[in-house]
DNA sequence: TATTGTTTTATGACC
DNA sequence: GGTCATCCAAACAATA
């Protein structure tokens, strides 16, 4: 499995020396901008952007103190900008001693072991308060509202819902990390508005948007990752520990509780999406290389199931909430497929359902009632698959081209089956309704000032849908 | 068949 | 308000 788009240790080094100079010019940036921001906070653009994640200037883990100099491009033989990455890769290869250098720069995101919440913790401050928080979330128990439990359950409230009444609130807006965002989650609980995301730097970065409102504005970045993100997935019925994945094929577990990030397991493969089945905290299920499936089971400490399910890489995974033995996996190769894990052979793995697209699919979200799956492809269209057996497919156009700069469109379900969420190119939220086979509506609005590309319904609060872009931002909108 | 090159596109920092 | 650097997508064309 996994050849010819397995990275060699070389390339690695490769990646991870241009990440490490992405940080660096981040971190400069950041300290600018702190002296540019209180010089001219009254620009004419309206700046909505009041909260941002704050880095700590001096950062060191462990080893590093004044070694932002030995990382300058300058004394790395290196021109000040580099237009391609031949010159860089020369450089990296001509002079393996500076490769030693940074490869040591920075042990954190790369030891082979668990890494303590402080070491990867890169905001100024304390984090106390996070930690607290967490904790206190995941005591409480979350409110258990019935999909069909009469009164105000999310059924409900959905037949309610007017999608006119969604607002985008300045103080619903965060810079909660540098760089492009891979990945946003709610803390799955009804009690708390947290948002969790995942850049391509492999910082993770939070936002308590509750406690936001005071003089802390609620926003703590990590850095456990040496590489993007791939997947964050939460379980509810365990808020502490929240699991993270990462193309240089990590997986770690930041449990507050211990306040640490351990590392459930590595791979020399990238890992591109990560997911667990419902009311099983002891699994993992993720893809890995082109085309692996795996499941890691922590009661055996291993990879219980290693499969080939795709052709090429695996871009999401999901379970179905009706039967959680049936999973959709979205792949590069065209397909999105659903299969019944009851009875997927070893050596010719057979889906229940396979839905073809002209162009990689980037998603295969089952909906909440678990009776459709909505795909999202390269091809410019929004898949819906109806039916008992899923047997009608349905294309709505949807242009899909994002580009190299913003992450590919991901067709999100809202609180019930009636509406589909994704992102357009024009700064709006296009919601598509299955029913009536086209886009219904466009969430606009002045203070989305970039592309929302990814997102997440927050599982309790109907009508709470956070945004994220390329630019490290969050919106969420809400009813009223 | 497998690898390599080219093109596309939005964002934020900085001037 | 314009310029500049970004740089683990993806499709396609061209080459080995």
């Amino acid at each position: 499995m996994a050849s010819s788009q397995k990275l060699t240790e070389y390339e690695r080094k490769r990646l991870e020396n241009i990440r490490r100079n992405d940080e660096m010019m981040a971190a400069l940036k950041i300290h600018s901008k702190a002296t540019e921001l209180s010089a001219s906070s009254s620009a004419k653009r309206q700046r909505v952007v009041t909260k941002s994640y704050k880095l700590s200037p001096e950062k060191k883990p462990r080893t590093q103190s004044p070694i932002v100099i030995r990382r300058s491009l300058r004394t790395r033989g290196m021109p000040p900008a580099y237009s391609d990455f031949k010159a860089l890769d020369d450089t990296v290869e001509a002079t393996p001693m500076a490769a030693k250098t940074l490869t040591q720069s920075n042990p954190s995101a790369r030891d082979l072991g668990p890494l303590s919440s402080r070491d990867a913790y890169r905001g100024t401050g304390s984090d106390k308060l996070l930690m607290e928080r967490i904790l206190s979330v995941s005591k409480k128990p979350s409110e258990d509202f019935g999909y069909e439990n009469g009164g105000d359950s999310i059924k409900g409230v959905c037949d309610r819902l007017e999608l006119g009444s969604l607002s985008l609130n300045p103080e619903n807006i965060a810079r909660v990390v540098p760089g492009k965002i891979m990945n946003v989650r709610f803390l799955p609980c009804s009690n708390s508005k947290m948002i969790v995301v995942g850049n391509k730097f492999g910082d993770v970065g939070f936002w308590d948007v509750d406690s936001s409102m005071d003089k802390e504005d609620g926003i703590y970045l990590y850095h456990p990752h040496p590489g993007p993100i791939s997947g964050i997935s939460i379980q509810q019925q365990c808020l502490s520990k929240i699991f993270t994945s990462c193309y240089f094929g990590f997986i770690r577990l930041m449990d507050a509780e211990k306040e640490v990030f351990d590392l459930v397991y590595s791979s020399n493969d990238p890992i591109y999406s990560l997911s667990q089945r419902p009311y099983d905290i002891k699994c993992l299920y993720f893809s890995e290389g082109r085309g692996g499936f795996n499941i890691w089971d922590e009661r055996v400490g291993k990879c219980s199931t290693q499969w080939n399910l795709h052709e090429d890489r695996i871009n999401s995974i999901d379970f179905n909430s009706e039967n959680s033995n049936i999973m959709a996996t979205s792949s590069s190769d065209g397909t999105a497929c659903i299969w019944d894990l009851r009875s997927v052979n070893v050596d010719q793995p057979k889906p229940l359902k396979e839905v073809r697209h002209n162009r990689a699919v980037q998603s295969a979200y089952f909906s909440p009632s678990g009776s459709s799956l909505a795909t999202t492809s390269m091809d410019d269209t929004v898949g819906i698959v109806t039916g008992v057996n899923f047997d009608n497919t349905l294309m709505i156009k949807h242009n899909n081209q994002t580009g190299r700069w913003i992450s590919s469109f991901r067709a999100i379900w809202g609180w019930d089956d009636s509406h589909v969420f994704i992102g357009n190119m024009k700064r709006g939220v296009d919601i598509i309704s299955p029913a009536q086979k086209r886009t219904i509506f466009t969430l606009e609005s002045p203070h989305m000032s970039a592309i929302p590309c990814r997102f997440d319904a927050h599982p309790y609060n109907v009508g709470m849908l956070a945004g994220a872009t390329s630019g490290g931002q969050v919106y969420i909108w809400t009813l009223g």
